[in-house]
DNA sequence: CCGCTTAAACTAGCGGTGTAAGTTTTCTGG
DNA sequence: CCAGAAAACTTACACCGCTAGTTTAAGCGG
């Protein structure tokens, strides 16, 4: 089959499949030839969209990344805008668990990913976060998230009595996880959450008082 | 090369070499046919010693994870203890990045990463947190660390002010992250994880007062 | 001390992977 | 209307994880 008169891949619809499998498989079961397959084409047909294997692991990451909501920075004050952001942001991630390791990394040079850092960085100094501890929330809040969604906690713990009972005296009930993994997860993300915008918001105050002592006026 | 006179290999061997491959080249580049070569063997030789690629890399990760000093959790509050363990945990895994991605999918059946979650939860249950919200405590920390040793959050930037210039308004310095990487990271970490055990233990007040309402006597 | 079993290296080879190179046909712009 | 780009293809290479079977050495029971 040479040029069909109608095109049979477009970018789209080779992230959409490649997200699919991922989902499905896992990223170790990800190949350009099985995703090709599954778009009923031939393995190098790909090349002609993208550059090479990595570029679509990158469009697929942005992809997810991209159904963050980040409109709460422009509607509502710097704690609650994070809450909100965090929640979404764990949403989209865990929705993809497979992609997260991928996604992890880093922005790069993605653009939905860059979209999110410039919105949170700009709500915070806004906020009147001194840019270089600006950049600390920012990345405090990146490291929870991303650590909440690479792998669920609950799900790492293997499901076999036989091992824990032997020698870790206090996982006695570890193999139990599994069945609570939603719950576990989620409440866990929650307490943390709560546990760092609360602590953050501390900082803030001691900061914003440094920076315009009380009685000062501007 | 028939078998030899004295063994070539050793587990400890191997896992030395592979850490040491993994470090250098990254994950992505690490192959057993490499592994081998670096030590002078062919290949299909490790199979002698491992069953499969993943366990070598299993035996990897919890060399990682032994470095990781849990001793804290004998010797101090429920609270020092966490952040000592968490400074250490984050010391092990940065130590090593290209090998957090592998390591944070759990614990798995590591003998080294199971001591370490039962250290955690067998402190906090002592400390008196109920059992499922001591459960929650050590998965957020968790969160907290393996996001953080996730990739650097600064070089997770790239480093081309062309990039950011353009279309992120608030990123026009993003591009010199890189070069603060260490204190950017560190800094980070340290606000983070005072502001989260800041939290825990104001959750702990009201949870023990839950359990033992003011006046009670046992 | 012989002989059996096991251990630890090897070679050969299978099916799969990413991707480069070159081919064919179709679409499109001047 | 023709040139060239676009989008599919086939072929091919080097590498990958791993299996099977081979060879030799080490360890051990009789």
């Amino acid at each position: 089959m040479p040029r069909p008169r109608q095109p049979v891949l477009t970018r789209d619809r080779i992230v959409a499949a490649a997200l699919a499998l991922i989902d499905a498989d896992g990223l170790a079961a990800f190949s350009t030839r099985r995703l090709a397959a599954a778009l009923g084409v031939r393995g190098p047909s790909l090349y002609n969209h993208f550059a090479n294997r990595e570029a679509i692991l990158d469009a697929v990451a942005d992809s997810v990344t991209a159904a963050v909501d980040i409109s709460a920075f422009a509607r509502h004050d710097w704690r609650e805008a994070l809450r909100r952001w965090a929640w979404s942001y764990r949403a989209a991630l865990t929705a993809h668990p497979n992609v997260v390791p991928y996604l992890a990394q880093g922005p790069g040079r993605r653009p939905a990913a860059l979209a999110m850092a410039d919105a949170v960085y700009g709500a915070l100094v806004k906020a009147g976060w001194p840019p270089a501890r600006a950049t600390h929330v920012g990345a405090a809040m990146r490291y929870f998230v991303a650590g909440s969604a690479l792998g669920s906690f609950a799900r790492g713990f293997v499901e076999d009595p036989e091992l824990y009972a032997a020698h870790y005296p206090h996982l006695g009930q570890a193999h139990r996880l599994a069945e609570h993994q939603r719950s576990v997860d989620e409440g866990a993300f929650a307490l943390g959450l709560d546990a760092l915008l609360h602590g953050l918001a501390d900082e803030h105050r001691r900061v914003v008082a440094a920076v315009e002592p009380p009685g000062a006026n501007g």
